[in-house]
DNA sequence: GCTTGACCTCAAGTTAAGTTGAGCTTGTAG
DNA sequence: CTACAAGCTCAACTTAACTTGAGGTCAAGC
């Protein structure tokens, strides 16, 4: 027992409250890391911990884990995130969340006024207007899970 | 030409602006129907532009295909939505919309509190702890794309 | 009357984020 | 030293909402 500090898979599993499985898929990703044991047994630091909490809030959010794992590169060095990477992340995602938001009570807002008036014609009601024809522009296009 | 008010599958999507792919796709979920003519194509009726649009707006609040046919199935008799039928769907839709502001209000916010703060301990954060546990208990309990 | 463009069907592919399972290895407690 | 739990890898499956493609039909203009 050399080091106090080194977690196995199922241990970390069981504190950050996530599958060995999505454990494994993360490292797969890129969003974390482990080092090995001479039997091949995936070892974490404590850091593990914090990368995974962050991981878990920023899905919350609404991030995909491309992004997320962006982010995360996109720190200084690839390093273990410190405080101050939390309050630039977090920052950026609560803006993103800010904007989610209001697009939400745009939408509502819509709606509202849209109930009752019985104008769902396509070509007059402001809802359906709302979206300025995306269609049929670029041929490889992909929209799954649109976001904005 | 008899009724001059049928549609051609092209020009379904043309004017309601989605793929005829999804149009084939949304029939065959049963979201909308056609029938057709002596040489098997579809034909639809002026209604389904309605039914595409209620679909699209459903969509974009959020509500899956599967809800959504569910709504449409539940109008009495399955017969073209009338503006009653959109002011309860509407409305419903609007309440749902509702909450998911409001619960993403209250992410944002757990994420401002949190901003600084450095917390991101696992054990102590709020907004870590907000997710009480739901891992281990059900072993079948599959969640992609959670709702709740 | 034939060529094109719009349709048709049905199967298979795509993306995200994992899960499940098979088959095999490690590690630890008794 | 021998079980049995926990790990490992890799492939395949899952869901949602469509798209793409192959192979074949319909309709309309010239």
């Amino acid at each position: 027992m050399a080091a106090v500090t080194e977690l196995t898979v199922g241990q970390v599993a069981m504190r950050s409250g996530v599958a060995v499985s999505a454990l494994h898929f993360y490292e797969a990703r890129g969003l974390i890391r482990s080092h090995r044991t001479l039997g091949n047994q995936r070892r974490y630091g404590r850091d593990v911990l914090r990368r995974v909490a962050i991981i878990k809030v920023a899905q919350e959010v609404g991030i995909s884990l491309a992004e997320i794992g962006a982010a995360l590169q996109s720190l200084p060095e690839g390093r273990t995130p410190t405080r101050e990477d939390w309050n630039l992340l977090s920052t950026a995602w609560r803006d993103g969340l800010d904007q989610k938001i209001a697009q939400l009570k745009k939408l509502r807002d819509g709606l509202t006024d849209c109930i009752g008036c019985g104008c769902m014609s396509i070509d007059k009601c402001p809802l359906r207007n709302r979206e300025d024809h995306l269609s049929a522009q670029g041929p490889g296009a992909r929209r799954l899970l649109v976001e904005r």
